[in-house]
RNA sequence: GCUCCCAUAGCUCAACUGGAUAGAGCGACAGACUUCGGAUCUGUAGGUUGCGGGUUCGAUUCCUGCUGGGAGCGCCA
């Protein structure tokens, strides 16, 4: 149990003792600026007491004291009441103790947390369109998908993340015709390039290479040349898009392809399903499903009147698959165009016997692309997109991904590669990085030096001031993050506190030599830093960023 | 017309189940180490949180009506 949780659940007990109810657990945070600055102390604080005093209709500020009076002293803290019920608490050489034994004590797996009723969740993310490369709107998806399953596990969750690969579909017929035409065209062929097809470059590349690889095809009927062509293009899109994850250190479990679904009978089990249901009725020559049972404001079709199933019930035969496999919680991350199927995939999930709860449909906005100011619309048809692999390599693997991190998935997001190339640099993640080399470097001098690091005792925490005080409850603040950050879905919360942490830790070390200060308390602010830097590495890693021991 | 998202400093964005004087970075201005890495630190300027109501001890946060921007509303994927 974390420094925190312990001291969360003497005032949660007090609480139980007092009114026999439960209020929840405590969440914490640094005691605000003003609270310092004008010298009432406090290094972390919480507004449990407010929390509190709403469901047991009492008094804050009076609860807040009996809360006070409940917290034992073995816990190492002096508290106080401020103002209509804050609780500030202010940390001392046993607090400090603790909470440096919970670092060192596993120190890869600090802020990390057991998990009683694990879940097995799929994640399913990025899912780029096997028509193009990946861009940056995809990207954004990626990350916010990665990071969110790094949360999941750290939070003790087993998490399969999976990328869905659309196989199948006119879509893919025009990418693959659009291909014949390369294809010929590399083999000094007469050729017609279709209408609508996709005419970026990656196409005429694909049909080069298919043409140079395959040129006994040339001899093959139309029919089954496309049939190749098709194949070959897709394995090329897969292989594209695996190696520009890879380039971003986002790595996938499975790779799902689409049309396996129909192949391996779930398209039709679905459809069987909601039949015997009863939620499937014919109509116009379709075939719908009934989602207004589950509050969507219309019916949708499954079967076109053609005979061709919906996207709409490749979602509901995927979904099936998913839960056969035994995953208990369905999470999507999807992109604002899809968010109107929120409601008739639940609808669907319901219908199959499901609950509505296990299936989590994540929409994250739109990224939008300006040059010189002006909007670039992205199009795969014309060709004119910014892909990842360009913006990945115009500033760099960490960049990008803090760029699309440090914002939350609600907002739209507007990317100036002239103004992110001009400010690689300056980009906020060096800064984060940056505090986590100088405390190595730090570590690496104390080494040379033949000094211990990580053996915590009272007697040296007694060395703590108020600049380190301030650091320690950072570093006590570190698996509370982590876990509002997973239970709430959104990683931005987890960069956002890297960038606090680090800025705490460049200040204190401005402010403060480590080394070559008296021994005790060179030994304290040694351990001190050695916290620090592990607790920013599992944030680092957890972000799927790199930490650096040299920059 | 309906649904979803957004509007906060000059710019890009934060702000946990409603909490203390709304915070960072970039840009501007003024400063700071003969020691462990200056990709750093400190300070100043910059705000009627789009507008109007409401809920209460307390609202950037919740409700409501506007205004403006984005996305979606297909038997496309």
């Amino acid at each position: 149990m974390y420094y925190l949780q312990a001291l969360g659940a003497s005032l949660r007990e007090a609480l139980q003792h007092q009114f026999g109810g439960d209020a929840g657990p405590v969440s914490w945070e640094v005691a605000p600026a003003s609270v310092q600055v004008t010298g009432r102390h406090g290094d972390l604080t919480c507004h449990y007491a407010f929390h509190a005093a709403k469901l047991f209709h009492t008094n804050p500020r009076e609860l807040a004291h009996v809360l006070r009076a409940a917290i034992p002293p073995s816990l190492g803290v002096s508290t106080e009441v401020a103002g209509p019920g804050f609780l500030n608490f202010s940390l001392e050489a046993a607090s400090a103790k603790a909470i440096l034994s919970d670092v060192f004590q596993n120190p890869a797996g600090y802020g990390h947390w057991q998990q009683k009723q694990a879940r097995q969740v799929n994640m399913e993310f990025c899912s780029a369109n096997p028509t193009g490369p990946i861009h940056l709107g995809n990207a954004r998806g990626a990350c916010f998908g990665s990071v969110t399953a790094n949360l999941l596990e750290a939070c003790g969750h087993k998490v399969s993340r999976e990328y869905y690969f659309d196989d199948f579909g006119t879509q893919v017929d025009t990418f693959a015709l659009s291909l014949l035409a390369r294809y010929r065209e590399a083999q000094g062929q007469e050729s017609v390039f279709p209408e609508g097809g996709y005419q970026g470059e990656y196409v005429r590349e694909i049909g080069q290479r298919a043409a140079q690889e395959h040129f006994e095809w040339a001899g093959l009927p139309f029919q089954d040349l496309l049939v190749e062509l098709r194949r070959f293009g897709l394995q090329e899109m897969a292989r594209a898009h695996r190696q520009t994850m890879d380039g971003l250190g986002i790595h996938f479990d499975t790779w799902f392809s689409q049309s396996s679904l129909e192949r391996d009978g779930f398209l039709h089990r679905a459809q069987v399903l909601l039949e015997d249901a009863g939620f499937l009725y014919p109509r116009d020559g379709a075939l719908w499903f009934r989602s207004t049972a589950f509050g969507d404001d219309k019916d949708r079709v499954v079967i076109r009147s053609n005979g061709e199933p919906t996207y709409f019930a490749w979602d509901i035969a995927y979904n099936l698959h998913k839960r056969e496999r035994g995953f208990d919680w369905i999470i999507d991350v999807w992109g604002p165009d899809h968010h109107g199927y929120v409601m008739r995939n639940k609808a669907a999930f319901q219908a199959l016997g499901y609950d509505a709860d296990d299936l989590t449909l994540l929409i994250y906005q739109l990224v939008r692309w300006f040059e010189q100011g002006e909007e670039v619309k992205m199009s795969k048809r014309t060709g004119e997109f910014l892909t990842l692999d360009e913006v990945t390599e115009a500033i760099g693997r960490d960049a990008v991904l803090f760029f699309l991190l440090n914002r939350s998935p609600d907002s739209t997001l507007d990317f100036n590669l002239d103004l992110a190339r001009q400010q690689s640099l300056s980009n906020p993640v060096f800064y984060v990085q940056y505090a986590y080399t100088r405390a190595f470097s730090v570590e690496r001098e104390a080494i040379q030096r033949g000094l211990a690091i990580g053996e915590i005792d009272l007697e040296t925490c007694q060395a703590y001031g108020p600049a380190e005080h301030r650091l320690l409850a950072k570093i006590a603040l570190a698996p509370e993050e982590i876990a509002t950050a997973a239970s709430n879905l959104l990683p931005h919360r987890l960069s956002g506190f890297a960038k606090e942490l680090a800025g705490d830790f460049h200040s204190f070390y401005h402010d403060h030599r480590i080394l070559g200060v008296d021994a005790s308390l060179q030994q304290a602010r040694l351990n001190l830093v050695s916290a620090f830097r592990i607790t920013l590495g599992n944030i680092l890693t957890l972000l799927g960023l790199s930490a650096p021991e040299t920059m």
